[in-house]
DNA sequence: CGCCTGACGAAAC
DNA sequence: GGTTTCGCCAGGC
């Protein structure tokens, strides 16, 4: 590293900056470690990181997750009811509901069927 | 530098 | 019991 460059923007919010992330990549890595066929909220992923005082920021940086490499499985994260809350931001409503429920989790009426059940809590599994 | 917005959450009304 | 508002934090304009 003798330029100790780091090309690691996934230019989301910011196109053109410096930008650690260092928030929005705690938040990443929580969410792909989301199993398969399990789903968990924003809040989940925010207490798990220590700002669960505002689970926003965690929607937010699901902004840059799918540009991250690898790319964040942010179809997994819904909102604390377990309303597909993000579908609209995959750039297709059609495409979160379809990967949940290829993935086994029945999705109906954008909101996630058994949510309780598929529930994978971060903070619980992680050990936090 | 200040105001607004934003993929949440919980409480207040 | 549904709707509205505040709170939180950070970034965009």
């Amino acid at each position: 590293m003798a330029t100790g460059k780091k090309s690691a923007k996934p230019t989301a919010v910011k196109p053109s900056g410096k930008r650690d992330e260092n928030f929005f990549e705690l938040v990443y890595q929580v969410a792909r470690q989301i199993p398969k066929g399990r789903v968990t909220s924003y809040g989940a992923i925010a207490a798990c990181l220590g700002t669960k005082l505002s689970a926003r920021m965690v929607g937010w940086a699901m902004n840059g997750a799918d540009k991250t490499r690898p790319a964040v499985p942010a179809h997994r994260v819904v909102n604390r009811v377990g309303l597909l809350s993000g579908k609209h931001h995959f750039g297709k409503p059609d495409e979160m509901e379809k990967r949940l429920k290829k993935e086994g989790i029945k999705v109906k009426d954008d909101k996630v069927v058994d949510f309780a059940k598929v529930f994978w809590d971060p903070v619980k599994e992680l050990g936090f």
